[in-house]
DNA sequence: AGTTAAAAACAGACCGGTTGGTATGGTGGA
DNA sequence: TCCACCATACCAACCGGTCTGTTTTTAACT
């Protein structure tokens, strides 16, 4: 893998784990066995440009393994269990729900960066159109598809916060068990 | 006021701004108008002492605001719809949701800290217990009474860091549409 | 009530360490 | 020869935290 993109990968990691704030450069050039000089190569705008560039990757990775679910399962309903299920599984193996959420990038850094506050209401638009389609070919009005796509959204966003507060998987479970109640 | 209670107050928003490293102890003293040896008399063991203190005054105005409105409005379903005006006029308002939210915390320090993941964990729990007695009052049973208020946290929690995200408040007012659905 | 001593509250200089960021120089391949 | 790529040394600014010393409040005793 080269350079750029190891920078990227192993940030990705350590922003998720610990916050932008939570991480120093010093942290990710040691992970990644690289020198400072290299990454500044790579990004000449410094940590914030890093940052961006780690949410954009978020942003495929995401939303590829989402829309490979929802291309599986034939309704709304069971692709959201399915993809809640494989959160749990995710969340009971490794105690973290790294690669699915950005929730503490979104808080620390929407009221101090423009650019970063986009490129996560970016984030949360895509996902949110994915739900809309399936939806929408599930036979409900595009309003209707709307509103229960942000819901969506925001119930299993809100889960995960609260499974990492409470070190437990139940609120996601529970929040797939009800999910069926709104379609 | 007191100084230990300015302290604490100021440290708050800041923190629910900015996040708990986005935060230094200079900036806190700077808003106090006091000295470092001013603070860590009253904090002697420091920044996280008092992000704990913070977190539990944000744990007793949140609980006293929602009990509030709980007890005005005979239902659930009305209780919520106050509840959820209430947070977006106070977003449209300040554009921020300041005093109701701490997700920032939450997700920096859910996995640094156990006694900060055990106040935010304890602050759901309350909030979340309020929501259950009322909805037990509704008629609903014990478990039914459980899932929709682990539901209403977790869509009422992931609307506002979408709202945050999007500058709009067009979240809030959605969920507060859709939650009698559940109901 | 007046004196005094102890304790609480506060001030600010200072500490080692780390932060994000820069400047310069080397190296290997085209 | 040139340039992308990387390494190193270095910087000012800031971090959380400690230190010593001063002011202010409290309480006890005569």
């Amino acid at each position: 893998m080269d350079t750029k993109s190891l920078i990227i990968d192993v940030a990705t990691n350590l922003f998720q784990q610990k916050g932008y704030k939570g991480v120093g450069l010093n942290e990710i050039i040691k992970a990644c066995n690289i020198s400072k000089g290299s990454l500044y190569h790579h990004f000449p705008n410094g940590k914030e440009e890093l940052l961006i560039a780690c949410l954009q990757l978020l942003n495929e990775e995401i939303t590829k393994d989402i829309v490979e679910i929802f291309e599986r399962y034939p309704t709304t309903r069971e692709a959201a269990e399915a993809m809640i299920s494989k959160l749990v599984e995710n969340f009971e193996a490794e105690g973290t729900l790294t690669g699915y959420t950005f929730s503490s990038i979104v808080s620390e850094m929407a009221s101090l960066s423009e650019p970063v506050r986009n490129a996560c209401a970016q984030l949360y638009q895509k996902i949110q159109a994915i739900y809309m389609e399936k939806l929408l070919a599930d036979g409900f009005t595009k309003d209707k598809a709307n509103a229960i796509a942000l819901m969506m959204t925001a119930s299993i966003e809100g889960a995960m916060l609260l499974c990492l507060t409470q070190k437990e998987a139940e609120p996601l479970k529970i929040i797939s068990q009800l999910l069926p109640k709104m379609l």
